[in-house]
DNA sequence: CGCTAGATTCTAATTCATTCGAAAAGCAAA
DNA sequence: TTTGCTTTTCGAATGAATTAGAATCTAGCG
């Protein structure tokens, strides 16, 4: 047998899937250009990109509509969603099902700046709260 | 050009460290029943589990050592530098280097019991008075 | 010493992910 | 309408991930 459909977006399919959450729908040519800006910088052929944005077509994560010549491709998935996914995916296999300690490994080495620091208090104090009830 | 190696584990990979760290160096019947318990069960052919095994030799992920007529395999990396280089990975790729956007979202939606908030509340409070000197 | 049980090595089939070129198709300007 | 540019469609190559059968090797036993 073989190996599996990956349940979350790929590397590159990510990176389209920013661009397009970021920027709105955008017709293959400027996705192109997105991809060799950004970041992780990749310089693909036009037709590269053409496949992958068909490829993403075919598994729902995005949708396509017909403007002149060209396509325009338009999320069908929310950046929320698949955040979740991937992170709560990551829980599961990595850190056993415990969010605690994914956070707890994550707080002990991450420089954080003062407003989120209070931001993350208030959100645990509130989880105290409720816990109580 | 082709599909990049994954910089960390893959799944079935991940699997098998896990059940190393856990467990202790074994050798491959071993491990290939512990991959057919657990809770994402696998029930490979003996020779699959031997395949990838040695895929994990070759990648430094694990040493192994003759005992007998048999192999026994033990793990070269470490369980907190592969959970931290992929949560850090996720973080990066997923949201976008902000460590703190990530415990947000987590925060938001997920059950945490007594012991574990305080714990966290502790964690951030330390986090506060360092950040004020 | 030769046989057998179990282990390992080799080879290979599948499918996914990534990357493009060649060719067909569409639209606009000359 | 013909030329030229842009886009899409199609087909394909390459390599990683997963799975496993066939062939080979080896240690112990009668």
């Amino acid at each position: 047998m073989a190996r599996p459909v990956s349940r979350y977006p790929t590397e590159l399919e990510l990176e389209i899937l920013k661009i397009l959450w970021d920027r709105g729908p955008l017709p293959t040519r400027d996705v192109r250009e997105a991809l060799a800006e950004g970041d992780a910088a990749r310089d693909l052929a036009h037709t590269s990109v053409v496949t992958i944005l068909n490829i993403m077509v075919r598994k729902k994560y995005l949708r396509r509509t017909k403007s002149g010549a060209a396509y325009t491709f338009h999320p069908l998935v929310e950046r929320e969603d698949v955040s979740q996914g991937m992170l709560d995916d990551l829980v599961d296999r990595v850190f056993d099902g415990s969010a605690a300690h994914l956070m707890v490994n994550l707080l002990e080495r991450t420089d954080l700046d003062a407003d989120e620091i209070r931001r993350l208090r208030q959100l645990i104090t509130r989880k105290a709260k409720e816990e109580r009830e």
